[in-house]
DNA sequence: ATCTTTTTTGCAAGCGCTTTAAATCAAACT
DNA sequence: AGTTTGATTTAAAGCGCTTGCAAAAAAGAT
C-alpha cells in the first residue's frame, strides 16, 4: 500500500493503462462503471492526487477563477469587499474550485494586470466588481472570450455579458419617497466622483423620485468626492453641513460615507435623527453597530457573491449558453438614522 | 508583428532555442545580457506571455501560495482576516506572487484538505492563521517539506518553523496594570474556549500582572465562550455583567467580543468608562467608530501579513535557511472605554 | 597560430496529465 | 463458424515550459 504519486503509478497498480484511470477518475461514461469504481477505490487507498499544472496543461484549464482586488483603498479591509470574496470563495468553494486573488497595483494599468492573468491560463473565469459606465475591462474580456461576471452594470448596454446586480435605483426613490413623507424637503446626496455604475444609478433614483414631487419646496444639494481621499471626503461633508439651509436629511451613496457622516454630524454636536436624518446602502455589519443604528438598504453582499460564482461557472462550463442577468431588490433596513424632519 | 504564444514562437522569431529564451527570461546570468535585453524586448513587443500551467509542471512550482481561509464564523467579513488576507496578498503582490484562496468546508477535515492543497501542487507554500496549542497542521506541513509560516506560535515549542506573532502576553500584562493604576480591583475577562494560542498567551498576561500584585483586594471573574456561537456569546457576556458584584474593568480576548460586551453593556443602562472600563485588543476599525472609541491594543494586521509575506516567499526561496520568527509590540490604543474606576 | 579556459547557446528529455484515433473484446446476429 | 455491432480500453501525441548536459563560440594564454 504504497502511495500512488501519478497517474501512471495508479495505473500500473490496478493494471490499467493512464487513459483509462484518467477518464476513470473523472467520470467520464465511456469507462466502464465497474472500472470506475476499482479506479476511485484505488486512488483513495494510494492516496492519489492529481496534480493539478499537469491538468491544466493538457486540458487548458487551470481550475480556478479569479478577482481582481483593487489595492487603492483598503483593500479587503473594506467591510464591502470583505463579504463579498468571502460569499465568493463560499460559492466556488462549494464546486471545489479555488478563488485566486490577483491585487491590482495602486498604479500601472489595470487592464494591462488583466491581459496578463488572462493569457496566463492561470484562471479559467473572472468576477468583476466596481464595474463602471462602459467598464473597459469587459470590453476586454469579451475580445479574449474569457469567461466572466460582472457585479453592476456597465451601462446603457446591458446585454453581451452575464452579470448580477442590486436595484439601487429603485432603493433610492424608495428612501427618498420615505424622508419626504417624514416631512423633508431639503434634501442632501453625499457621493462619489468615480464613473460607478453603481453610484450613477442611485442618483438617478433619487433625482427621478425627486423630480416625480414636482414640490417648488424641494431643494438637492448635491456633493462628491473621490474615493479614495480622506480630506476629500471630509471637505465634501462640511459642504453638506455647514452651509447656509442645511439638509435635513441626507442619502449618502454607500454606508461608509454614511458612516462618516453621522461621525462628523455628531461632532457638530448635532443630533441624528433629530436635526438630521441619513440613510445609507449596502448594510455593512458597522452600519448595524454604530449609534444611532443607521438606517440602510440591506444590499444582500454576500448572497449576491454566492450566486455570481454559481453564474460564473455556469459561463465556464457551458460558454456558449445566453448570458443571464438578475437584479435583486434591496430591502430596506430601518434602525434610527432616519425621522421626521425638524420644525423650522 | 503577431503575437508569440508560446516560448518557442518566440524563440523562433528570435532566432534562438527556446532553452535559452526560457532562461533570458528567468535573468539567469549564464545568458549574455545582450541577449536578455533582446529577448525582453522581442517578448514585449509580441506579447508574450509565459503559461502559467507548464511552467509549474516544468518546475515543479506553481507560483501561487495559498491561504486557508476558515468558512465557519464570518469569514472575510471578519474584520481581522479581511485585514490579514488583505495584508498578505498586497505582500505577495509586490513580488509578482498570487494569493489562492482555499475556503475550509464548514464540516470535513481541515487537514485533509491541506493534505490535497499540498500534494497537488497548486502552491508553493502556505500562511497559517490561528494558530492552536499543537496544531496539527503545523507538524503536517513539516512532515510534508511544505513551506509554510505560522501567525502565531503553536506553544511551547516554538522552533522548527517560522513565526510572526504579536505580544498579547505582554499587552495584557499592561492594560491590567492600567486598570490597576487607574483603581480598578474587581476585574473580568472575556475570553473564547478553542485553544488558540493567542487567547492562552493573552490570559497569561494578564494573570501574571494580576499575581504580580499580591492584592487580597483583587478579583477575577473569567468566562469563556464558544467562538461561533452568538447565544454562548451573550451568555458569556451576561455572567460578566449580571451577576453580583460586577467587575469594573474588563478585558476582552479580541474586539469584537468588546464590542459585544460594550453594547452589552449599554443596553443595561451603564455607561461606559463610568461604571465599567473596557479593553480589547487588535484595533479593527469598528475600534475607533464605536461610541465611545474603544481602548485597545494595535495589533498591526495588515503589517504582520505583509512581513509574513515576505517570510513566506523568503522561504520559498531558500528552504533550508534557519527558521525565523518574529515577535512584534502591539500598541495600546487610549480611546474613551477605560476610566477611573468608580467609587464603591 | 594552437591550445585552454570561459562564455554563451542548443539538444533533448522530461514534468503528469488529457484526448484523438485506433485497437481490442464481448455479445449478438446470420 | 463468420460477421457485425457496440462497449471498453489503449497507444501515442502532445500541452508549453525547465533544466542537465554537451556543444559551439569567443576570449585568453602560450
Amino acid at each position: 500500500m504504497n502511495k500512488a504519486n501519478s497517474l501512471s503509478d495508479l495505473a500500473r497498480h490496478l493494471g490499467l493503462s493512464s487513459a483509462t484511470v484518467s477518464r476513470a477518475l473523472a467520470q467520464h461514461d465511456a469507462i466502464a462503471l465497474k472500472t470506475r469504481e476499482r479506479v476511485a477505490q484505488a486512488a483513495r487507498e494510494l492516496g492519489y492526487v492529481p496534480n493539478r499544472a499537469a491538468q491544466a496543461l493538457a486540458s487548458g484549464r487551470s481550475g480556478f477563477v479569479g478577482f481582481l482586488l483593487p489595492m487603492r483603498g483598503r483593500g479587503l479591509a473594506d467591510p464591502f469587499l470583505g463579504e463579498f470574496v468571502s460569499g465568493l470563495t463560499e460559492g466556488f468553494a462549494a464546486k471545489g474550485v479555488e478563488l485566486l486573488l490577483s491585487a491590482v497595483p495602486r498604479e500601472g494599468s489595470e487592464l494591462r494586470h488583466l491581459e496578463n492573468l488572462v493569457t496566463s491560463g492561470r484562471v479559467d473565469g473572472i468576477v468583476l466588481s466596481r464595474i463602471e459606465l462602459d467598464d473597459p475591462r469587459v470590453a476586454r474580456l469579451r475580445e479574449r472570450a474569457m469567461p466572466f461576471v460582472a457585479h453592476g452594470r456597465i451601462g446603457p448596454d446591458q446585454a453581451g455579458y452575464s452579470w448580477l446586480d442590486t436595484d439601487g435605483r429603485a432603493a433610492f426613490s424608495e428612501a427618498f419617497d420615505l424622508l419626504y413623507s417624514l416631512g423633508h424637503r431639503r434634501f442632501g446626496l453625499l457621493s462619489i466622483d468615480d464613473l460607478l455604475t453603481f453610484r450613477v444609478l442611485r442618483e438617478e433614483g433619487l433625482r427621478s423620485a425627486f423630480d416625480a414631487k414636482g414640490d417648488p419646496d424641494l431643494s438637492l444639494r448635491h456633493v462628491s468626492c473621490a474615493r479614495y481621499d480622506v480630506d476629500g471626503r471630509a471637505r465634501a461633508i462640511a459642504r453638506l453641513l455647514d452651509g447656509p439651509k442645511r439638509p435635513t436629511a441626507i442619502l449618502a451613496i454607500a454606508d461608509g460615507l454614511a458612516l462618516e457622516l453621522m461621525t462628523a454630524t455628531q461632532a457638530r454636536g448635532l443630533s441624528i435623527p433629530d436635526d438630521l436624518s441619513i440613510i445609507g446602502f449596502d448594510n455593512i455589519p458597522a452600519a448595524a453597530h454604530v449609534t444611532p443604528g443607521l438606517t440602510t438598504f440591506d444590499a444582500r453582499i454576500a448572497e449576491s457573491a454566492t450566486q455570481l460564482a454559481a453564474m460564473l461557472l455556469a459561463r465556464i462550463a457551458a460558454p456558449d449558453q445566453p448570458h443571464e442577468s438578475r437584479l435583486l431588490e434591496p430591502q430596506l433596513v430601518l434602525r434610527q438614522t432616519h425621522g421626521a424632519a425638524p420644525q423650522a
